[in-house]
DNA sequence: ACTTCACGTAAAGTTTGCTTTACTATTATG
DNA sequence: CATAATAGTAAAGCAAACTTTACGTGAAGT
């Protein structure tokens, strides 16, 4: 999967920390989908689309790899 | 979270068998998810939403406890 | 030079998603 | 009655998500 975080994250002019803060989760869960080390979970992504207003498809994106 | 799962998955006449050859996933994890038992991965949880045709946020849907 | 902020890495540990296997129950159909 | 299809439970095990802690780096400001 790819995703747009780190841009939604930038237009909100949110910092790791803030964002993390935001979603109840730990700064290194930010840093580490961002940086694609692994997915959010289904909640985590839904919460993280309406903190941005917007849909989980607008915002993460399914790869080959995916699909098995 | 909940879920609609059953539901898309009696409109697209699939049994939870069928649906989860479809998305390369055992019937027990379609059973768990259908019953509440775990969420699915968000890959996971975006393919089924392209199989039903449909957004994420059309067949799973955030609840209290998801926000901590 | 020092501090602060934002971002990053690494490792160890817990929790949760998913698999496989095996077994049960119900309903429908030959 | 037999058997097939569908849905369900349970348990053990592996893999992935997430946490916590600690440390490193560069940029900006005082």
């Amino acid at each position: 999967m790819k995703n747009k975080l780190v841009d939604y994250r930038k237009i909100f002019h949110y910092s790791q920390d803030k964002l993390a803060e935001k979603l109840g989760v730990s700064r290194q869960t930010i840093i580490s989908i961002e940086k694609g080390k692994y997915n959010p979970s289904l909640p985590l992504a839904m919460i993280i689309a309406e903190v941005f207003q917007a849909k989980v498809e607008d915002i993460f994106f399914l790869e080959e790899e995916d699909y098995k």
